[in-house]
DNA sequence: GAGCACTGC
């Protein structure tokens, strides 16, 4: 709770709120401001006198759902009535009585497609922007021009301290003056920061020193080690477990014991709560105390907080997900961490009392190589979706529309190309009746696009099973070690749900064919619907694969499970790992991609090689085959019944 | 014969 200096300070400035139409509100962690800024605007607003509500968005549902609880309980107040809360398959508000509502940023967007201004809102409060997550990005676009088209609408972005004058400029509007900004103070604990004297090769091992350092001749108090991943997580664990053993037995007298937690999202979450334990009690009475090592990855930066920490070991890695337009793939890479996302870290040292930060780094480094910001995600993804959305949206010029940090306009090519070929966008950019279709659906394009003309193949019963499992199973260690988790295909029969209410909004039939073998054919055509642009050519002998088109040598994944290497694949993903991998893949004819695919199987504009080579001798084959019956429909017969839809 | 930052609809 925010001591009540805090309080009498915002009730002053929401003075001012009334005054300006966007503000930009900047608070530390422990400054309450996403529990108490929406209320009071809410009892300022007095949204529900005027039908309207005020919306608060969090990137995370954990959040929206936490926090939703927490200020009920704050108001005295039942939640899902007054306060509540909306997320993907749970929406906790009552029309007409619910007047603050706590949403991920997702969902808002989502609103906002079938509601472009956003009517039902008096304010919307987009929290944790300095996160950038890709929602959140898009979010402060549409509200900066829908701020100039509904002059009732008041809109306050809260961030963190640095980014707070980039929103300011952005958010400035017509007035050239930058938007008012209102500083709501924190409340943690100083972090003492140590760097190193030269740069460390070898972080992982520097990171376990630190770490025994710390344990052996620092005060109690539990330990926080970043790093990059679950194998180098569960590595360094086993390896700090060891030492720290060799030590007690070396030394009882002085060095107490230690446990070591992993941290991951891919644990289990019964796995995860262990970091809430407390840490092990001294062997003896009056023997040296215990202490708790979390090694975790950037999950504990800003998803979970650990009461308790004292101390932070901070390497300056992180794994991030970077998107290469050239090739089409996004892939993760260890990356260094930026500046802003070094001082997060630290701040998780200072929760509960003063503590330390050890950086594996030099200040020099710190100061000349590390970047500001962590890139927002915009500028390292595939924007397939967004694009399709943001068409949707009603935003005709992708490339002008005003965004805080423009993507490449490669990115945005490879996004329009992609649902031109999926006919979701016509020539001309604008969005097809198909195209309106697949943006209601939570799906990549491919997905939708797939499932949507299932019927036609008579498997859409199971392709929205298909579709369901390949969008939600994150649990993938789960999976791997136990080949089937109950948690995943709970998930996934929820997605199925979901994804057949929008297919029955928008009569796409579901059904199945019961001839097996028949079914089995079709069920992969229907993928080559979605996917075409994701086939490779088998060349030579080696189980080399070439991607049609980018020409990129691919190999089978290891976990594919085909027994046989056909000649053409289709793939739902390209990962970069020790070498280029496809994964998910099916064994498709070249028949069906010239056939279902015909716009994108042009020969005439296909790029010279061996694929074409191939793909040319199979239509010589189809097109000797349809002179020697006089028959020359098929191909054509099925693209034109389909531009019909 | 390889592997898995984190989210969201």
């Amino acid at each position: 709770m925010a001591p009540s200096f805090t309080l009498r300070r915002v009730t002053d400035d929401l003075a001012q709120f009334s005054e300006n139409q966007i503000i930009v509100m900047v608070g530390e962690t422990g400054s309450g401001k996403t529990t108490q800024i929406p209320q009071f605007v809410a009892y300022s607003d007095l949204p529900h006198t005027r039908g309207k509500l005020v919306a608060c968005t969090q990137p995370r549902r954990v959040a929206a759902m936490s926090v939703a609880k927490r200020v009920a309980d704050e108001m005295d107040v039942q939640l899902g009535r007054h306060v509540g809360y909306s997320i993907r398959f749970e929406d906790m508000t009552e029309p007409g009585t619910t007047f603050l509502k706590y949403m991920t940023d997702g969902m808002l967007l989502r609103e906002a497609m079938n509601d472009p201004d956003l009517q039902r809102y008096s304010t919307i409060i987009l929290d944790e922007a300095h996160e950038r997550t890709l929602a959140t990005d898009i979010l402060m676009g549409l509200l900066k021009s829908l701020a100039k088209r509904r002059k009732d609408l008041k809109i306050i972005v809260m961030s963190a301290t640095l980014d707070a004058l980039k929103f300011q400029k952005y958010f400035g509007l017509a007035s050239e003056s930058p938007a008012p900004l209102f500083k709501v103070p924190g409340r943690t604990h100083p972090v003492e920061v140590f760097y190193t004297q030269e740069p460390e090769p070898d972080y992982v091992e520097a990171a376990i020193r630190t770490v025994l350092m710390i344990h052996r001749a620092e005060d109690p108090g539990d330990i926080l080690l970043f790093l990059t991943g679950e194998e180098e997580i569960e590595d360094a664990c086993r390896k700090i477990k060891l030492e720290a053993d060799d030590l007690v037995n070396q030394d009882p007298d002085s060095v107490g014991p230690l446990v070591c937690i992993p941290l991951y999202s891919s644990l289990p979450p019964q796995q995860q709560q262990r970091i809430f334990d407390p840490p092990p009690s001294a062997r003896a009475a009056d023997g040296p105390p215990g202490r708790k090592v979390v090694v975790s990855t950037n999950i504990a930066e800003t998803s979970l907080t650990i009461d308790g920490i004292v101390y932070v070991v901070d390497p300056g890695f992180s794994k991030q997900k970077v998107y290469n337009p050239r090739i089409r793939v996004e892939s993760l890479l260890v990356s260094p961490i930026s500046k802003a996302s070094a001082q997060q870290r630290a701040g998780r040292a200072g929760r509960t009392r003063p503590g330390k930060c050890f950086r594996l780094y030099t200040e020099k480094d710190f100061m000349s190589e590390l970047e500001e910001q962590t890139h927002p995600e915009i500028l390292r993804s595939n924007l397939s979706n967004t694009v399709l959305e943001l068409v949707k949206l009603g935003i005709k010029d992708l490339v002008r529309f005003d965004y805080v940090d423009a993507p490449a306009p490669e990115t945005l090519m490879r996004a329009l190309e992609l649902l031109n070929y999926l006919a979701a966008l016509d020539d001309e950019g604008s969005l097809t009746p198909l195209g309106a279709i697949m943006a209601e659906f939570p799906l990549d394009p491919q997905l939708a696009k797939m499932l949507i003309v299932s019927p036609e193949f008579k498997c859409s019963n199971e392709m929205l099973t298909i579709t369901s499992m390949m969008s939600d199973k994150h649990d993938k260690n789960w999976t791997w070690t136990h080949y089937l988790s109950q948690r995943a295909l709970m998930q996934a029969d929820n997605v199925r749900a979901q994804l057949q209410r929008t297919m029955e909004k928008f009569d796409v039939e579901l059904v199945s064919l019961s001839d097996e073998r028949k079914l089995f054919v079709n069920i992969r055509q229907a993928l080559v619907c979605g996917f075409f642009m994701q086939v490779a050519h088998k060349e030579g002998e080696k189980g080399n694969y070439l991607t049609v088109k980018d020409n990129q040598v691919v190999a089978l994944h290891p976990s594919c499970g085909l027994d046989s290497q056909p000649e053409w694949v289709l793939f739902n993903e390209f990962v970069l790992t020790t070498r280029p991998y496809i994964r998910t893949v099916s064994d498709v004819k070249a028949e069906w991609l010239i056939e279902f695919a015909a716009n994108y199987f042009d020969l005439a504009s296909f790029p010279d090689g061996e694929t074409k080579r191939a793909l040319q001798r199979v239509v010589n084959k189809r097109a000797g085959k349809a002179a020697g019956r006089g028959d020359d429909s098929g191909a054509d017969g099925r693209d034109k019944k389909k531009r019909k839809k």
